[in-house]
DNA sequence: CAAACGATTTTCT
DNA sequence: GAAAATCGTTTGG
């Protein structure tokens, strides 16, 4: 089933983060279907967190999508070429938010490397939050698009994932936040070969 | 209006 | 393992 819009709206953003963990993220466009399962993901807290664009409540164009109600994207570019996707969580005028970071191919995989000019599935596929953007043709474009289709959405597809195989950890690439960024708010499926390598860890 | 920087990935040594 | 690529957003003048 598709996530209801009261998954996103609850306010502990590391349990939702936690949670998506073995959702499968779909994405449709232009009659392509691409899917996966998610591995890994990281939670940002918004206003009191320094890693996160919205820190101290800062708004701008950018980041305005990241205060509406949750069950929105967020798409942002980085590094002018990395297209970078998050969930929009908790409530109006709260901006938290979920990179996902990576995940684990199911359909249109073909698609897939097809956008990353790739010609057989390797891990690197989708490891990774630029990566997996492109493999699932996300853009800019898709900020603040619903994440209950038709383009997005992601489902619940009675994966469970057991406790002991996931992990917390430090968030990859946020190094200028101090003191946050020592804040175990990443999460990802231990032993799952699509888990970002990141560059620590 | 101009300058600096980044929630990364890829490629070369 | 290290460095480059590359451009929208943010910040300062």
């Amino acid at each position: 089933m598709v996530l209801p819009e009261s998954f996103y709206t609850r306010k502990d953003v590391l349990k939702i983060a936690r949670e998506l963990l073995g959702k499968v993220l779909v994405t449709e466009f232009e009659g392509e279907l691409t899917s996966g399962m998610i591995v890994e993901t990281e939670a940002y807290a918004g206003a009191t967190d320094k890693a996160s664009h919205a820190y101290g409540s800062r708004r701008t164009n950018r980041t305005e999508v990241m205060y509406k109600h949750g069950g929105a994207a967020y798409v942002y570019l980085c590094y002018g070429i990395h297209h970078l996707f998050n969930v929009v969580t908790n409530l109006q005028d709260v901006p938290h938010a979920i990179l996902i970071r990576a995940i684990e191919p199911l359909e249109g995989i073909e698609a897939m490397l097809e956008r990353r000019g790739k010609d057989k599935l390797t891990s690197s596929l989708t490891a990774g939050p630029g990566a997996m953007s492109m493999a699932l043709g996300i853009r800019t474009g898709q900020t603040g698009s619903s994440l209950q289709g038709p383009n997005i959405r992601i489902e619940d597809r009675g994966v469970k994932v057991p406790a002991k195989d996931i992990v917390a950890a430090t968030r990859v690439g946020v190094a200028y936040a101090m003191d946050d960024a020592l804040r175990p708010y990443r999460f990802f499926i231990k032993g799952n070969k699509y888990v970002s390598k990141g560059k620590g860890l």
